[in-house]
DNA sequence: GGGAATGTTCACTA
DNA sequence: CTAGTGAACATTCC
């Protein structure tokens, strides 16, 4: 279940667990553990998709992939991949993948790329889409979670739907007024699906994504893979231009 | 019950 | 060496 969004939920449901000690931590993934033992939980942060658990010296962040799960006092009947105990409480992991990172996350995170978080900045990313993605193609490009940290296929389906940009447009192509429209629809659209999480209704309030048809003038959507990243982006021709 | 899916990495091939 | 592909992932949801 997780883009940015669903990312952000967990870690809000794990605030009270901030400043606890780890008594120690558990799992068949492969990462090193032994230095989670006894130590004090600092924070807990995220990048994108990745849920971060920051320690003094290092922080270990854990990815969910497509099929990653977490569970809090509960046990699945499989083995978790990761988790991390408590003196009475447990977060388990499945299907996660983790890794060990040295130093604090603004080492190896540009917190101006993730469209959650208060830092994320318009004129950054604008930038650098226009000088170093100009050849490619905006849906493409979305996916890129160097330059749209949390963004995953939902979010850039629904976002470039209320922008009424094609995901074919070659990015140099877009006016620059539509490009910050479309960061806007980007962050607005993270923030809505963050509040649908509460109600689990995010599939159910999707305009385009999982749909056959247009909402708003009822024509049949293309539903195919386009560009480079292979996964399936629904567009409904007319809405959305395409700019070349 | 089968296929597809909110994602990424890694092995393998050309 | 690079780019493209396909599988894998203690899955889950129609």
């Amino acid at each position: 279940m997780p883009e940015g969004p669903s990312i952000l939920f967990l870690k809000n449901k794990l605030q009270r667990y901030k400043g606890k000690t780890v008594s120690e931590a558990s799992g068949y993934g492969e990462m090193d553990k032994s230095q989670i033992n006894n130590i004090k939980l600092l924070d807990i942060e995220t990048y994108g998709k990745n849920l971060l658990f920051v320690f003094k010296d290092f922080f270990v962040g854990v990815h969910l992939g497509l099929f990653g799960s977490m569970l809090v006092n509960k046990r699945k009947k499989v083995n978790a991949s990761f988790a991390l105990h408590f003196a009475s409480d447990e977060i388990n992991f499945y299907v996660a993948k983790t890794k060990f990172y040295e130093g604090k996350p603004t080492d190896h995170f540009n917190f101006k790329t993730d469209i959650l978080k208060p830092e994320f900045d318009e004129d950054f990313v604008l930038n650098e889409l226009q000088n170093k993605h100009a050849e490619e193609m905006i849906g493409d490009v979305l996916m890129d979670q160097h330059l749209f940290a949390g963004v995953g296929n939902i979010i850039r389906i629904e976002a470039l739907y209320h922008a009424k940009i094609h995901p074919e447009s070659i990015v140099k192509a877009i006016p620059e007024k539509k490009l910050i429209f479309l960061l806007k629809m980007i962050v607005d659209y993270a923030e809505e699906f963050l509040n649908l999480l509460k109600t689990d209704g995010v599939k159910e309030a999707a305009l385009i994504y999982g749909k056959k048809i247009c909402p708003k003038d009822k024509t049949e959507l293309i539903i195919e893979e386009m560009g480079k990243v292979k996964r399936k982006t629904y567009v409904c021709k007319k809405c959305q231009k395409l700019f070349t």
